[in-house]
DNA sequence: TATTGTATTATGGTATACAATTTGTGGATT
DNA sequence: AATCCACAAATTGTATACCATAATACAATA
């Protein structure tokens, strides 16, 4: 993070990004959009080329991603693909509805117009980047809606854990914002929660999100019996 | 994992630990036993001379704790400890209770008397380490408790995340156990939760829970301030 | 066909080199 | 004295070469 300035605001600086850290989001990205498949071998030497970097890289990546159980390594053997089992992904989206449902009650009470602003702008860009058909595109706006809400809510902590579970369905969230129905019901509940925050109702926000989660989740669920 | 064998068994081979995850376990441990002060910077070559590996391996732990949050780094200056705000310490208690109870309402519907039988060994064990004032003993008796917990409610992911956040807050765990009236409070308390798992009555043990972690932020935010 | 040897590959780990960047220090200048 | 600048030292970021060992595929043999 930039350090807070009290001089003249400048355009935040945009910090010297290492090799390391594009090559690890660059690898993230292609796990979780499924360039790799789950359970497949991630060879070093293969790595090093296709994202053009040296094995010392490639391996710091690795290391990184396996803390962040994207990658599962096995000694000797080699990092792979992790792979969701159906009954940790029912607990993700458990654990997913607790935390958002407490930042979102927490958010209700901190919230000004600006936010609900906000918020609002955020649903419409998803259900315009679902209507074109941009499921990456739904997905980033979606990251910042809920990015609003839990900063709002002073829950930074439940951010990093939610972004981190999410990582590890978020093969699954692709295809389950793509699916038919959820094109149209998934900003609907949204933007419930969008109404229960704006009146000033915790506890309806908190229901609706956890309305909203439960539903993901049974869709998820399907997703994964193909 | 071994495979499974129906031939006669004989005493599972120990999996050929890396040198990287000795040193990981190592350095965690140190960080978290306060071997480096919050803040302190972590310099490579020390780390090399101090763990008696080679710059490769600290830089690969170095990634994998970046990524678990306990230390930070910031490009071309390096990794140093993470440190701790009140409001982040705050928001870590809240986050176990939530995991924490839930995962106990779980235990409580699964557990069998050997379950229970388990808890209560595990109970008496924290009182005999804090009577002897071994601290670092009763820590590691207190996550075999949470983690039997835990592993019967079939809440692994849960578990995996409530020992990340541990990690974070270990320093003021161990200060928190440490602490004068938690001595006998902290052993009663859990007693409490047993019961209420022995009992079948769920709620009853959430709330213990609760309490106990309440309890126990009170004086980690406490010790904080000093 | 089942088993055993053998060659190939991939990983775990070390050492080393070097560029880029931060940081510290000692003037030199005002 | 305070400020600024240039230069040196320390540290990180990245690449490369190398070795030992474990996993794997494949051929040879009984």
């Amino acid at each position: 993070m930039a350090k807070k300035q009290n001089t003249p605001k400048l355009s935040t600086v945009e910090r010297p990004r290492t090799l390391k850290e594009s090559a690890l989001t660059s690898l993230r990205e292609a796990i979780t959009l499924g360039v790799f498949a789950p359970g497949e071998r991630l060879v070093e030497r293969v790595l090093c080329e296709r994202l053009g970097v040296s094995r010392t890289v490639v391996r710091e990546c690795i290391r990184h991603l396996e803390s962040e159980r994207l990658v599962s390594v096995i000694p000797n053997a080699g990092p792979s693909v992790a792979v969701l089992e159906a009954g940790e992904v029912r607990e993700i989206y458990e654990i997913r509805s607790m935390l958002e449902s407490a930042a979102i009650r927490s958010c209700a009470q901190q919230a000004t117009h600006e936010t609900v602003a906000a918020l609002e702008r955020h649903c419409e860009d998803i259900a315009d980047a679902l209507a074109d058909g941009d499921v990456i595109s739904a997905l980033g706006h979606t990251r910042r809606f809920y990015e609003t809400i839990f900063v709002t809510g002073n829950k930074r902590v439940s951010w990093d854990l939610v972004e981190r579970l999410n990582g590890q369905i978020s093969r699954l969230r692709v295809l389950t914002l793509g699916s038919a129905g959820r094109a149209t019901s998934g900003p609907a509940n949204l933007r419930k929660i969008v109404a229960a925050i704006g009146e000033g109702d915790p506890d309806a926000a908190a229901r609706a999100c956890q309305d909203h989660i439960a539903a993901a989740c049974r869709i998820a669920l399907a997703q994964l019996n193909r």
